[in-house]
DNA sequence: TTTTTAAGTTTAGGTATTAAACAAAGTATT
DNA sequence: AATACTTTGTTTAATACCTAAACTTAAAAA
């Protein structure tokens, strides 16, 4: 056997045991410094239960005892906590962009230990050069002596492209050029340690909504991510697990139909949301709105042809250009369409702004609050909290490393 | 002790029964008649444990034996079934309509054992009222001395209003003007049995989902039911649960924007699904149209109000006429733009089409496909069955007591 | 008849939980 | 200081439920 399994996991163990385990584990990161007797009294367990439990925690590094604390008139209790740190065990999230490749180093209360970012090589990415780098990374991340590496729970991966987030199986990846890989099996394959991939964009909203509602109960209120970008997907979370759907392709937010009969979209149909509020439409909506009123503003040297990138598009939000505002706040009319109808639909909690649109912040976000004010029912409106995502490029590792620390604790009932 | 209590539920049990018992009951459904060896075969547990829980099933009336069958070489096995029919549990779903009080009596496998219908009292229905006429039909499906009255496992009511499907209280009934009624404490209280209240549309969608796909392993993918009629209404089951939303909300279909800066809805925003198609709308776009083209078929005395009523106005679709079926394919072009979307969003594998407009079959069902193929993604189509609703008042009743039913091999992992 | 085979039950042993007894380590009281 | 409570954590005995294996029952095959 390698050394990677030198702490094993526990193979086998009953419904119940798991079931309590778990109850164990989050009212310890709850109240989190503990005693056994506490925890005894918040699960409703014996004494003598969570005695056992603890020590098969404790065994497994992912309790440790901090010691007596004082005396509440008797003996001293023993305060218990999840080992923080690369002392206890820890999980690697990471993201692959189009140039990049992040992994993101996260301990038993999903807290970034490490990140480390490579540069992709240039060219055609083959998947096999992928494991490679992956590895890399993990042990520049661990370090081969590094406690993390012994302790490691297991490694996630985020891909734009479709997932199948079961297999693992990566069924198309259009930026790669890949069709059907099955990287989970051979991530696992070659770093013996549980994988799991998925969608870059979920991935991102596991670790968003993660962060914005870090209970450790889950909340059966669907939350709603939406990723505003050159493309315009988003994620639905319902009782702490990601919609899926038929075909994994659950989440498609930017094909929503805004403006019957508007312009021609990728897809053949007409009028998406993500043919009028995608960051190209608004390149390009920006150009035609500064030609016609404004051609000063296009400073270029004359006869050169009017290009204008994303980025410095919503650097010119950001900078307050006038112009620019009254193209995302025309966007934001478009979204609200949209986004009234999911809010009607799906009745959310929280719905949280990603991608590079969300980052211009008021700019969009208070016309599309007075738009849902206007378009959304107003019970289930009431019932929302409109957020913008706050984790940035770390979003995608922090949601897998999550996840995967996550499932220590969870209740699995075969079949 | 009431005597509605001498078939007493089991009252403790751990979760490792529950699951046991739940899986047993499960292949039970599935392969009946079936011997206890295939059981044990089946479900990977022993024989010992099956031959305890089959004891156990049996004291319950949930199962019999139904006698030894030929031998495969040795003794020969005794098979089991599922009790049907009134010698069995039973559940009772009631479906309160505007006008009826529709009580359905459904054995253990779902199946409708008994059914009656009761007109309501003309004016304001006191809860109070409400609950006697239930009791009352109780007594009339089953019979003071029915041995359904002895295994009855719960009642369900539907409601057209808002309700708390946890606590069964009626938030909002306009149709009734009730307010915070709650239903299911004084259901209970009365009859002693364990009682559900849930919205209509969502006791509908359960019955015709579990009609259309009634394995007993229910699919992780979602399935909608959409129910056409005076207002548009939705349910969306995921893994065999309700989506009930932040405030028991989700599935408001009617209400996404399909036609920006369209028709003034009732909600307050412009150009709603239910705006441009709901039943309403439908009947004044006949005559609108009708007036234009053809005042000869508004058959009705000079000066007479062109009156119409929704069901005449779904009679003339069924009838064949030439504008009345133009009037639904607009419809149906508007309904695919919201539908479109929420395919897209939810990728469903099934979307059920019911309530009156949905009746008219190709009238809708050929429209409607025809733009789902122009606007909805290719791959996420692919996956959808698209089917009209078949259980028709019956529905409601049907998903109420095949839940109460499937409560009974349903594992409670308690907070 | 006797042997073999299969279905169902009983029994012995293991895991996991709880209540209750017990040990450890403090505070409060005399 | 000695004694009496208190509280925490552990050990112990009883219980629930599972499995493997032995056993009983009842048929087919030899």
């Amino acid at each position: 056997m390698t050394q990677e399994q030198a702490t094993h996991q526990k193979i086998s163990s009953t419904i119940q045991r798991q079931v309590n385990r778990a109850k164990i584990l989050r009212t310890l990161k709850m109240l989190q410094p503990v005693a056994r007797v506490d925890l005894a009294r918040e699960t409703g367990l014996s004494r003598a239960t969570v005695s056992s439990i603890v020590d098969e925690l404790v065994m497994e590094s992912l309790v440790e005892e901090m010691g007596a604390t004082a005396s509440r008139g008797g003996r001293r209790p023993i305060l218990l906590r999840v080992i923080p740190g690369r002392e206890g065990r820890c999980a690697i999230g990471f993201e692959l962009s189009r140039n990049n490749l992040t992994g993101i180093l996260v301990d038993l209360h999903g807290r970034v230990i490490a990140s480390h970012r490579d540069l992709l090589p240039a060219g055609y990415l083959e998947p096999a050069s992928l494991v490679d780098l992956i590895q890399e990374q993990v042990l520049r991340l661990t370090g081969p002596e590094d406690p993390a590496i012994r302790g490691l729970v297991g490694v996630g991966l985020g891909v734009p492209g479709l997932v199948d987030p079961v297999t693992g199986c990566v069924q198309v990846a259009v930026q790669f050029g890949w069709q059907n890989t099955p990287l989970k099996d051979m991530l696992e394959k070659r770093l013996k340690v549980p994988v799991k991939v998925m969608n870059s964009v979920k991935a991102a909203a596991l670790g968003e909504v993660i962060y914005n509602h870090h209970s450790p109960e889950p909340s059966p209120n669907p939350r709603l991510y939406l990723s505003l970008g050159q493309g315009i997907g988003s994620a639905l979370i319902i009782e702490g697990k990601l919609l899926s759907g038929a075909s994994n392709t659950a989440g498609e937010f930017g094909h929503i139909t805004v403006a019957p009969g508007g312009p021609l979209c990728t897809c053949g149909n007409s009028g998406c949301l993500e043919a009028v509020a995608g960051l190209p439409a608004l390149v390009s909506r920006y150009l035609e709105l500064a030609r016609m009123e404004e051609p000063s503003r296009l400073t270029m040297a004359p006869g050169e042809f009017p290009y204008l990138t994303s980025a410095r598009f919503l650097e010119a939000v950001a900078a307050g250009d006038s112009l620019a505002g009254r193209v995302v706040a025309e966007a934001a009319e478009q979204i609200a369409i949209a986004l009234a109808g999911v809010i009607n639909f799906t009745n959310p909690e929280l719905v949280i702004l990603g991608g590079p649109l969300s980052q211009v912040g008021s700019a969009l976000l208070d016309p599309l609050t007075q738009a849902l004010r206007r378009r959304a029912l107003p019970l289930p409106l009431s019932q929302v909290r409109l957020v913008t995502a706050s984790l940035g490029a770390n979003a995608v590792g922090i949601g897998l490393g999550a996840t995967l620390i996550s499932q220590l604790s969870e209740v699995v009932l075969s079949r």
